[in-house]
DNA sequence: ATCACATTTCGTCATTTGTCGAAATATAAA
DNA sequence: TTTATATTTCGACAAATGACGAAATGTGAT
């Protein structure tokens, strides 16, 4: 039950879903993420810890970088990021354009 | 997104998790969910209104009670309360056992 | 119409949550 | 080793949330 309940809660946030969403598209690093959702580095720092600690998102250093990109090994979470894809709305086709465009070179 | 967001944030507590586990099984009362769950009766009232909220359960009169039942007409609510059927819990089995033998004439 | 009782609403409270800026940490480059 | 910079942690704060009991509401039975 508990794990269920920290994905529910884990996707219960606006920007959290955001960044799931973008995710989906491709691994980001927290400039990139925060260039869009527009919070502070530490508000999304945080977002990242509760996405992680639900066992929906893991981390890779990229150079200086460090790439959070959705997990793939939880069937659960797996069926869950399916629902997400299904989601029809305004601002998520927004922040995946915009999450097409950016790159950290020229903001980080 | 909204209606992703309340589907997640309404099956994010325990407590409303447990009840849409309830319901599963059969429609029940205020009654009958406080006397497994334990919370006072406004308690269950607002979990219910919750959960009514986010197009997951609704309610019909039955004699004196008012019988809630999950919803079967949303797509992406059927979906997900197939997750919650697929989760395997001690709890939410001992809820199951109560919720069958629970009979309102004896507690209402 | 009144009564009994199932349910909801209201006001209040403690806890949790999302947010921020500043400081701390970590690490790649000079 | 020092510097620059990407990220996390910390402490504080406002807002949202879950809980309760009491009062209000609604409704079937007398």
């Amino acid at each position: 039950m508990n794990k269920f309940l920290k994905i529910m809660k884990a996707l219960g946030d606006p920007s959290r879903l955001r960044i799931v969403n973008m995710l989906s598209l491709k691994p980001m690093c927290v400039c990139e993420i925060r260039q869009i959702i527009g919070s502070s580095m530490s508000t999304i720092s945080n977002h990242l810890k509760i996405l992680r600690n639900a066992n929906i998102i893991t981390s890779e250093k990229e150079e200086r970088f460090i790439n959070y990109h959705l997990r793939t090994d939880d069937e659960l979470v797996n069926k869950v990021l399916h629902l997400v894809k299904d989601i029809s709305d305004k601002q998520l086709q927004k922040d995946l354009q915009k999450a097409k465009k950016v790159d950290r070179v020229n903001i980080c």
